[in-house]
DNA sequence: CGTAGTACTA
């Protein structure tokens, strides 16, 4: 009986009798799952599929190299093999565990087993790997032990993956043990073993390693030199980094993408941006990973506008951007205040119907509550079906540090209640919250319950916000005191918490105190001198407050100029104080007059204490008029489409004139007004403020 | 038949 086969590609392949090569014709020829069939149904009908090289043929074709047939149909070839030898479980073990399924690939080797198949070194390698996929320790300890009964322990093939199994569950101690002791490492122990340090962020251990390999003369492969390039970028070992680059160049593999972004990446995440971005611009082909590298590079050194443009360049080069693009490029987002853009970035991810990973999601929100978005952010929250520690905390800050604290501890009560172990970062949240709004009680219970009940060492941000929170309440000797109890040195950010706690309270004395510590710390810090200076004005001593401004100019300190963004139609608009540069320079200064005078006959009392000291008494007035933000309000009260929101962003804290006056303008004007200023956002409405005057 | 890169939170 003559058996004839048609492929699509129109090979007509006769089949008289047992084909000399099976593998060829299976394998090889089969690329659908239709042709596939068609084979099947031969072998059927001819009755060679009771000969078991040609199921086992079969069985792969089906299990494994044609990617879109299912696992029921590889299953019904393998159940009618007549007692299937090691081999032909073998390639269903690899099929579960390619296919998404290792749990069913452990099950199948249980099964292989108790049928009293006797396991050879292939099986081991393809369970294990298995094991690994799905961290099941337990498991793999298990066959390690059926792997020393059965003799095969010293193989290779076998100690390699044990090792890659162990590493990659957490015992990278075993796995070293085990490759400490092997006497043929090959290339893939060594890997295994990079692989496993990549995993546990033990990258001092992998430049050790890589040395030890070097010294030894080893050879190592493109794998082993990514994983070191990683190493190098997190201790910023641009020595070791360096030398990788230029042997890549001496061996001619920079055309490598995998290798040369790992490359770029290095010299990121060692301060070298600019190298890395000419060695990017080398590159000839650039996948998404290439590209996501160099605007994570561009957002960690907090390059952000540099990074939106190479996002830009991105998608003008037509490559499609993935989750963890739109990670760095929200991350920019929020660092900018770019609600226009981020806000794209929301829709394009909804419209490619991008997986919302956790790190996406928590990109998203902590994007939103940068741009004061609350509702926004909550509406992500409620959307994420996983929730971790780091997108409960971005909730709480966000919370936080829009104003509302009382919600921000709930949703860290309601995060306890859901067995969500807070870590310190979550603490941060937290305690930031209590100072926000004066919760004094509450952060001190906080404080204490962090160590006591979480055995979470407070770090220098925590005794900072407890500084805050008794500084901000008026608990200015207190907060001295705990400061000068604290365990560990005191930085410069503690002391400057205290010092504007003593300007909010007018505490000269400890004032005093902590500028004499500033200036030992960081001399060069021109805020600290300017809000001793603000302390001894509203004490009304101006012949000091006049003494520590000459103090601070004959150090050559410059004081940090006010400036404030605006984004109008995704444009971004910048303002500083008393800015006659600016290009708008004559609309907006009409428009500031014209705005300062509706308040004024609302009831706004100019407050000049805020006035430069060095500014003529006349000239007071003016002076705090032309603060920065006054100007981009204005801008933005004649420019932004009536009924929309005006968002101001800035780079120091709104000072009391600028907050008292845009609460009038929120209600003479009836707009809703929101300002980001450094460490927190206003929502200025129907004349209040979200921060009820308390920031 | 075993090994691989890019990401988020104060």
């Amino acid at each position: 009986m003559a058996l004839t086969l048609h492929f699509p590609a129109k090979t007509v392949t006769t089949i008289t009798q047992f084909p000399e090569n099976p593998k060829t014709l299976i394998v090889q020829q089969c690329k659908t799952t239709k042709d596939l069939n068609q084979v099947h149904a031969h072998l059927i009908k001819s009755r060679f599929h009771l000969n078991p090289t040609i199921s086992e043929n079969l069985l792969e074709a089906a299990a494994i190299l044609i990617p879109a047939t299912t696992m029921d149909y590889a299953l019904s070839i393998f159940h009618k093999i007549n007692e299937p030898d090691s081999s032909a479980y073998n390639i269903m073990i690899r099929a579960f565990t390619l296919k998404q399924s290792p749990q069913e690939a452990v099950m199948l080797y249980k099964t292989m087993l108790q049928n009293s198949v006797e396991p050879d070194r292939f099986t081991f390698a393809c369970t294990l790997k298995a094991c690994s996929r799905i961290r099941a320790l337990e498991e793999g300890e298990q066959i390690h032990a059926q792997i020393l009964k059965s003799g095969f322990g010293c193989r290779q093939l076998v100690t390699n993956t044990l090792i890659h199994l162990y590493a990659n569950c957490g015992r990278i101690d075993i796995a070293r043990k085990m490759f400490d002791r092997m006497s043929n490492r090959d290339v893939f122990s060594w890997n295994s073993m990079f692989s496993g340090y990549v995993k546990t962020e033990c990258w001092r251990e992998i430049v050790d390693l890589f040395n030890e390999m070097r010294d030894l003369g080893v050879k190592f492969d493109e794998v082993t030199l990514i994983n070191v390039l990683m190493a190098c970028g997190r201790l910023a070992d641009i020595e070791l980094g360096g030398w990788i680059s230029e042997y890549m160049e001496e061996k001619e593999l920079n055309g490598n993408v995998k290798l040369m972004t790992a490359v770029v990446d290095m010299y990121a995440k060692c301060g070298h941006v600019d190298k890395a971005r000419r060695l990017f611009e080398q590159m000839n082909i650039k996948d998404v990973v290439a590209w996501s590298a160099m605007i994570s590079g561009y957002s960690q050194a907090r390059r952000c506008k540099e990074a939106l443009g190479v996002f830009h360049d991105m998608q003008m080069a037509n490559v499609v951007p993935n989750e963890v693009t739109m990670v760095s490029v929200l991350s920019c987002c929020a660092v900018l205040g770019a609600l226009e853009t981020g806000k794209w970035v929301h829709l394009y991810v909804k419209k490619k119907r991008m997986e919302l990973t956790i790190t996406l999601g928590t990109a998203l929100m902590d994007f939103y509550a940068k741009c004061g978005l609350i509702e926004n952010a909550v509406e992500v929250f409620k959307k994420m079906p996983l929730k971790n520690v780091f997108f409960w905390t971005v909730l709480i800050q966000c919370l936080a540090s829009n104003g509302q604290g009382e919600r921000a501890l709930e949703t860290y009560y309601i995060m306890r209640e859901k067995n969500i172990e807070p870590n310190d970062v979550a603490f941060i949240a937290v305690l930031s919250a209590c100072s926000h709004v004066g919760m004094v009680d509450e952060g001190r219970e906080l404080f204490v319950s962090m160590s006591r009940d979480f055995d979470l060492e407070p770090r220098m941000e925590h005794y900072g916000c407890m500084v805050d929170i008794l500084g901000r309440a008026g608990l200015v000797e207190e907060a001295y005191q705990f400061i000068k109890n604290m365990p560990i040195p005191p930085n410069p950010v503690i002391w400057r918490t205290l010092l504007a706690a003593c300007r909010a309270h007018k505490n000269v004395k400890v004032g005093e105190e902590s500028l004499k510590n500033l200036v030992t710390l960081e001399p060069m810090h021109s805020g600290d001198y300017i809000l001793l200076s603000d302390i001894y004005a509203s004490a009304g001593r101006c012949e000091d407050a006049l003494r520590v401004m000459n103090q601070m100019r004959e150090q050559g300190i410059k004081k940090t100029p006010g400036c404030s963004l605006i984004e109008l139609d995704g444009e971004i608009y910048e303002f500083l104080a008393e800015d006659n540069m600016c290009p708008h320079f004559k609309e907006v200064y009409d428009a500031t007059e014209n705005m300062m005078k509706r308040i004024k006959s609302a009831g706004y009392v100019p407050n000049t204490a805020d006035a430069r000291l060095d500014a003529e008494e006349d000239d007071k007035e003016a002076s705090v008029a032309h603060h920065s933000e006054k100007l981009a309000i204005a801008f933005g009260l004649i420019r932004a489409s009536p009924g929309t929101t005006i968002r101001i962003s800035k780079n120091l804290r709104v000072c009391t004139d600028c907050h008292n006056a845009t609460k009038i303008i929120s209600k003479v004007f009836n707009r809703e007004i929101v300002v980001r200023d450094r460490t927190r956002f206003h929502h200025f409405k129907e004349g209040s403020c979200s921060c009820n005057d308390y920031w």
